[in-house]
DNA sequence: CTGTTAGCGCGTTCAA
DNA sequence: TTGAACGCGCTAACAG
């Protein structure tokens, strides 16, 4: 039984079961189930007694189809990244789908590297999450690439910004953010600082352009000094908020573009000796799980990560496949936790 | 350009080279590169020249062996399991394999269901991650599952517990949770109470029985109702410190068996009025990133995930694929941080 | 070194 | 309804 061999072939299968290689395919994948009873259980048991399990590489070979949806993340180990995966993986178990992952590790070379190989694996669908960049040289090779596999009847969903050639499930950047800093001022912000990851990425765009558009709109304005650029990341939030309390200390309220960065600089805050949320507020953007677990709580802007990714599969086995380019808008919304309390306001 | 059409195949990059098909297969693949160079550089050229690229499928049929390494964890989301999926698609990208992964959503269930998927697959090699569970009814189905594909010529790495029949990451469980309770008894920690996962699962049993003994070496001892078993998540931490509480209310020193469920149990805490790390001393297990990011930061025991998971990979592909199943321990080490202060000792 | 032939495991025509 | 034959894209054995 455990001895080394080969796996169960359908041949095997229907030897044992008495009938031919394509009766037996019929009986147990039965594209048009057009077998008698009888023989389509017969077959069903030998094949579950010789532990028979379908090759897929063989049915996507003979099929010209697999039944794979490949994933590109820029790192699975970001709570960002992992959510909108968690939402890819339910969607794709629910349409019988097998998910293929590989990270980017926030490098645009291997972004290409890695839908290249994708493309190898003939997939159902390439989703792509993480930022578009703005003037990216291998953005034009990249898009040649996924333009390839559009044309050969590979579906691509970006989780991304619009407008794209490919369906888009794209969140609300601007408004969020826009609606974070109208409820900041509200709560009596009137020093106003941002970190942000690099602008080249249109998410920290957007959400920075759509911070700036609340405070104007709420008659505040920010000063130029007051928005500093760091690493996407824990850290780069760390650092960047360093750098921002030595330029304009004065500051009262900040926001980070993202909940990795604003728990990065919340960090940073209690290492200079400052109480996030008491001295100075902080809000981020995304809700992770970890923003209610932090201290203070971290009020953000609330993206259903996992919902888009599992939007983004609804989107690729969409059986319409011959629509337009799709964008699917995801909305946001601000939940005000501890570290956002309101401010007296300093008399005028 | 960008009609709908069929990929390139092989078939094509020959003749427009005008070579055979198998000319073109050695000049492209190349397992036993002989083939001129002229050639190759010709076929090669007009291969990147109509964009072609080899189906993997097609090739893993041909071959009989497919590049994929199958990946399964409970939940993705969870920092646990995605920093050891980090850690996997690292090591598999090294090797040139492709990673599918699935989420077994903490039901054996859904994993037997996902290992017999993989098969079909027939990846190289299968890595379960998540601990294993006693009296388990679907253990022997599993077991069987990944006999049968061992059998086969697939690999299986488990990360998880010995004695297995196959391959094993395995984490010092037992020998992390002792010496952390050492630590902590010399830091002055007299009342202990213990939050745990279920204790079905082998891992939570470890960490238990190990802070257990580190207690008992260390002169001290638990009271039998000083520990509380509840989810192995966020939430169970929570629910599971307020139930310890409200049994053992002069607890001092509590030990959660995960960094996700102390994170949980920290926020029960405050919840409760009571301060982490000041009336109450907490540590944890892993080192999950936010364990640094908490207040107060988290003790704990380091666990080195994503060196376990590309560790996985190694031994997966490990070319003496016919050796006797190894286990590959994992060392821990403790982290002292600020949630488990120096506490005086009520005088006796 | 190259081309021809025979598979790999499976789906799907086409007759029977 | 069933089976024989062919094809999917590719690799590997065998000749030349």
């Amino acid at each position: 039984m455990s001895a080394k061999g080969q796996p169960v072939t359908l041949g095997e299968v229907a030897k044992a079961a008495g009938v031919s290689i394509a009766t037996a395919s019929r009986a147990i994948n039965g594209s048009t189930r057009r077998v008698s009873e009888d023989i389509r259980k017969r077959v069903q048991e030998t094949a579950d007694r010789l532990g028979y399990l379908p090759n897929l590489s063989a049915q996507a070979v003979a099929k010209g189809a697999s039944s794979t949806v490949a994933v590109v993340v820029s790192d699975i180990a970001d709570p960002f990244f992992s959510a909108i995966a968690a939402g890819v993986m339910r969607g794709a178990n629910e349409a019988g789908l097998v998910v293929t992952l590989a990270a980017a590790d926030h490098t645009p070379q291997n972004e290409l590297d890695i839908v290249r190989t994708f493309r190898s694996q003939r997939p159902r669908a390439i989703i792509l999450s993480g930022s578009r960049s703005v003037a990216d040289p291998n953005q034009a090779l990249l898009d040649e690439q996924l333009e390839a596999f559009a044309s050969t009847g590979g579906k691509v969903v970006l989780i991304s910004q619009s407008p794209s050639p490919f369906d888009v499930v794209e969140l609300a950047n601007r408004e969020g953010a826009r609606e974070l800093a109208r409820v900041l001022v509200e709560r009596g912000g009137q020093r106003f600082g941002i970190v942000t990851g690099p602008q080249r990425l249109m998410t920290n765009r957007d959400r920075v352009a759509g911070f700036r558009e609340g405070l104007e709109e709420s008659g505040t304005s920010l000063e130029t000094d007051a928005v500093v650029e760091a690493e996407f990341s824990r850290d780069g939030g760390y650092t960047g908020l360093r750098t921002l309390l030595s330029r304009v200390p004065e500051v009262d309220t900040i926001f980070a573009t993202s909940d990795v960065m604003a728990i990065g600089a919340m960090t940073a805050l209690r290492d200079l000796g400052k109480t996030p949320g008491k001295d100075i507020s902080i809000a981020g953007f995304d809700d992770i799980d970890t923003a209610r677990d932090v201290t203070p709580t971290l009020t953000t802007v609330v993206a259903p990560l996992a919902d888009m990714g599992y939007r983004a599969v609804k989107l690729a086995i969409d059986p319409d496949a011959a629509r337009d380019p799709q964008v699917l808008k995801v909305n946001t919304s601000v939940i005000v936790r501890e570290s956002t309390p309101v401010r007296e306001r300093a008399s005028a």
